[in-house]
DNA sequence: TGGTTGGTTCTGTACTTGCAGAACAAAAAG
DNA sequence: CTTTTTGTTCTGCAAGTACAGAACCAACCA
């Protein structure tokens, strides 16, 4: 209990959050899950992360919102008790970086378009567009393949 | 010659600058990039980007300068002529987005720090960090695998 | 010497972001 | 009913972004 109060442990919740945030998300949002992920006990109440994080009502509702509309965080109940308490939901955090790494892009497509669309006065050019294409293409399908991988080495684990 | 002139093309470079724009770059970024991509022949002169995109030269420039910073843009210049024509740079457009799929980030190493740090009171939820983390470093070591497997693969094509 | 070309840098500004603080809402407690 | 608790939503502002336009600068040109 409150082993998260200490300074090595506040350091860590700003250093993940800024890998979070640099990861597209705003600055509160990587605050408070940072701040779950320290948690001792793994939950908070939105007026501990607020308390914790020293930071407004509304910064923590958006960040809160923001993170289980993407499955992220969620929050468990006490019975007869209306106040949430808010935990990490690592295997939506999974499912998400998941969906990140996927990143089914237009990319090779709008690749090839371009290429379709080129007269071939500069074959050399046009193939270099192809390959580009082509190395997005390989790579979408080995993560795609990776990903695979991890989940039939959880399966068997389990 | 001036095959990218046409209403089709016009709307591929603007959907590639949005492409481009959301994977983190200004948007005037991400027309220069298509504009160049679609060129025909694959150079043009800075004041024909201007012209070809109808922006204001500092946007040309600092566009520019941001690809070229990044290596996914370089020039060629004609003896004699101070003008520089601009060109896309497949190859460094690649190790580019090599770079940027490689996300050696630091999570997975502070998930362990968080775990190291936290009580061992709720084995459950530090087991979820634990394989939060392992899962990060796995798609790591599977992307850099299939980059090499990649540069392998056109290696034994030349 | 002055003028033109090719491009960079500076200045101002419209737009966007991200949050604080306050007002608000709904449920529960008194 | 009134007050408190647990949040949400609205309003306003400070800071940051991205670009236009102009000033600027260096090289070449007449």
């Amino acid at each position: 209990m409150k082993t998260d109060t200490s300074r090595y442990v506040k350091e860590l919740v700003e250093t993940i959050g800024v890998v979070v945030e640099k990861a597209g998300f705003q600055p509160a949002v990587g605050r408070v899950l940072a701040c779950l992920m320290v948690s001792d006990p793994p939950y908070k109440t939105f007026d501990e992360i607020q308390r914790y994080l020293g930071i407004s009502k509304s910064a923590v509702s958006n960040a809160l919102n923001a993170l289980m509309s993407r499955e992220m965080v969620d929050y468990i109940t006490k019975p007869g008790v209306r106040r949430r308490y808010f935990q990490l939901a690592t295997a939506g955090m999974i499912s998400q970086m998941k969906k990140r790494l996927s990143l089914h892009s237009a990319m090779p497509e709008l690749l090839r378009a371009v290429v379709e669309a080129r007269s071939n006065k500069y074959p050399k050019f046009n193939r270099s567009l192809l390959e580009t294409s082509e190395f997005l293409s390989f790579m979408e399908k080995e993560i795609s393949g990776a990903i695979d991988k991890w989940e039939a080495l959880k399966a068997k684990k389990l």
